[in-house]
DNA sequence: CTCCGTTTGTTGAATTTTCAACATACTTTC
DNA sequence: GAAAGTATGTTGAAAATTCAACAAACGGAG
């Protein structure tokens, strides 16, 4: 586990609590890792939500499909995030949503009913961990209000530049990259693949963005 | 407070709490009630996010405004339900969303520091209490995760169909009551009212559904 | 009961999105 | 470095949504 120890402590969920302690307690969850290839399921909807997953290395995406085969891709995951919390914390049944793998990656997986009854071992950082946990589901809460905000929005052009403008401010410079092409970016905004990549141009002809592939630039 | 004992209780906030140590926590926390009429603003978009709400009576609407004062309505509030308690656990700086009540109603105030950080009283209940929130959290993550999965089809006769068959399984009968009007309807699946209106009546002659008003039945 | 304001339903035109099909650009593999 | 495969851009027709304007139904006040 000591290999992952740099990232883990990137991860939300366990702020606060010091690298020694962070080893003995990935005991205590029986946490275990796995890896998965480029577009292999790491969760798939209607599977039990009894895990929930932190990502090691690689990225992936939280994907929803219609029973018509339309793609809707809720949120990616990257490096040091945790995912599928919400459903193991609520204690549902079944996970109603998919995870796949974008790209070779790593997955740590939490048995969550570890972190939410107090193992035998009465664990002293269990206080902290549910508090970050709390913490990381209010940060979640926040994005998906972003998810909104984007998506409800009517035409292509406002649904792109919303998202775009979100994506400026998070990097903090006009100039950046995401982590989407071109059917990725569609399915995350819910409009055409053509008719995004139509927008595109326009955008870029009337001198608001300049873009090429996964970059972007607002003018 | 003492008037307020029993729809507290109905609070997911205050689970597995005592009433006895439910009346000495609310002096702890510093809740305060407030009444607010029809109309009147709860909580306004970009006032700080210092205080979350519980639903002692009466109902609201989470909506969110554009620039051209398109309303998207992001979920309604009932008794008992706790919200805005997202924005207030995450520590930002401004509410993204406005909170407007849809009929006379009193609302529990709660500073949400109190709950975060001991209190000086070392008040006993304070793990539950942030256990309790994480559980509401997780909670409103899997509402968010069916909201998307309902704005996300692409037609209004989706929308409005998987809305529908939601709320049929929320009722757990196929006759059921919606908590919206037309418009607020067309604002919350994201789309046009007189639209909205024109695909309800082709389901009923199609004998998909019957409804009249707010009531609704699948057939 | 009637009036008046509000909500819901209806319709056709304008706009936008979706769909399908293909052209072009880029990437990877051998 | 050529070939094959994938991603992106372009276009026009079809379908759906939005918009505006009005009609009908409903509900509350007096």
């Amino acid at each position: 586990m000591k290999k992952y120890i740099d990232i883990l402590r990137k991860c939300a969920l366990f702020n606060q609590i010091e690298e020694e302690n962070l080893i003995k307690m990935l005991g205590c969850l029986g946490a275990r890792v796995e890896s998965f290839d480029k577009k292999y399921t790491i969760f798939s909807e209607g599977s039990p939500a009894k895990y929930f997953g932190i990502m090691l290395s690689g990225s992936a995406q939280i994907i929803r499909v219609d029973y018509y085969g339309n793609r809707s891709i809720v949120s990616s995951i990257e490096p040091a995030e945790v995912f599928c919390e919400a459903f193991a914390c609520a204690e549902v049944r079944n996970t109603p949503v998919t995870v796949i793998a974008n790209e070779p990656c790593e997955v740590m997986l939490v048995d969550c009913s570890h972190v939410l009854h107090t193992c035998q071992n009465h664990c002293a950082f269990h206080q902290q961990l549910i508090f970050n946990l709390m913490k990381n589901l209010a940060a979640k809460n926040i994005m998906f209000h972003q998810k909104i905000e984007i998506t409800s929005k009517r035409s292509t052009r406002e649904k792109l530049m919303t998202y775009l403008m979100l994506q400026a401010k998070r990097a903090g410079s006009n100039s950046f990259d995401i982590p989407f092409d071109r059917q990725e970016l569609a399915d995350y905004l819910e409009v055409d693949r053509s008719g995004l990549s139509a927008e595109i141009s326009k955008l870029r002809s009337e001198g608001v963005i300049n873009s090429h592939r996964k970059h972007f630039e607002l003018l």
